[in-house]
DNA sequence: ACAATATATGTAGGTACCTACATTGATGGC
DNA sequence: GCCATCAATGTAGGTACCTACATATATTGT
């Protein structure tokens, strides 16, 4: 079995929904085992939370999934895992009550400050791959763009209907 | 909470590994959003096995996991779903009793012949996609070279090491 | 005032992958 | 010939998301 070609490579625009997911597959495992190389208990999928509250104080979880772009479950999901851990704490708006607005622990703080560097690193480190990818990024959000203009579903009904 | 800017693309590098996820998310989603609206009951993630089936005739499941780049446990848990819906069976290999090669049934090649036009229409759509983010796609490849030139987790421990 | 509706959050269960480990069968050295 | 090792596949359990649905609280219309 010498060196098989990539066919999802090969397949151009029908597996690039495949492709995607194996790079950003790969990218969170990598970042993963960075945390674990450094002996921290840290899940990827906290990255964008911290960041968020680091950025802007406690934040609702309707507040960060719309700034992250992703579903208030995702958000809410994480916030029990973070809270069970001890890094985050809910506090109650005094106007709403529905509002339990996230923010960082002591020990969260100090989470976020022995990781700095290692976030750093993840962030030049990805930088470089940029460059050398050619300049992805902008094209990715092209991508966002493009799919916000008229989505992959709408694409391709129109595309079955007279083929 | 009037339109919020989209931080995981502001924050550039930091947030790559979530765009990826996020864009390859979408894609899978609306795929299977076009399936359903056909009636079809088809999962996403059995499209790049059935094509290289397609291709190929009956393959293993290690050669398909290295043609995809996806571990052979992937594979494996998608023909057991496969098999199971009747889609594909297994062969045995006369010299060597531990590969089960997977092969279409009948009514695996009916499928195969109903998708044909989805499949196109989702392969243009992609291809219209990408045209319109400015060629995407040869710049997937070439992270997908940078990584195997030095990974991410590499190359982080290198900065974090020098910061 | 209060029902109808909208908003904020949560739970259950699903998807497409993964790592770690187990099992079975082939193969090479002695 | 047979044991050690390697190769092909499978199982258990985990990750970072998701949709569909449920609950609690606020807001709006009459």
């Amino acid at each position: 079995m010498s060196e098989q070609p990539d066919y999802s490579r090969l397949a151009g625009g029908a597996a690039l929904g495949a492709r995607l997911r194996r790079l950003s597959e790969r990218i969170d495992r990598e970042s993963a085992q960075l945390y674990a190389a450094f002996g921290i208990e840290f899940e990827q999928r906290w990255f964008g939370i911290l960041n968020q509250i680091m950025r802007n104080g406690p934040m609702t979880v309707g507040d960060i999934a719309s700034a992250l772009r992703l579903t208030h479950v995702s958000i809410s999901q994480a916030r029990r895992s973070l809270e069970a851990k001890g890094f985050v704490h809910s506090l109650t708006d005094g106007k709403d009550a529905r509002r339990r607005p996230i923010a960082l622990t002591p020990k969260g703080e100090a989470l976020t400050r022995e990781l700095a560097g290692l976030w750093q690193a993840l962030s030049d480190s990805a930088a470089e791959l940029n460059a050398e990818a050619g300049d992805l990024i902008p094209l990715l959000d092209r991508l966002d763009d493009a799919l916000a203009e008229r989505s992959l579903l709408d694409r391709a009904l129109a595309h079955a209907a007279r083929p």
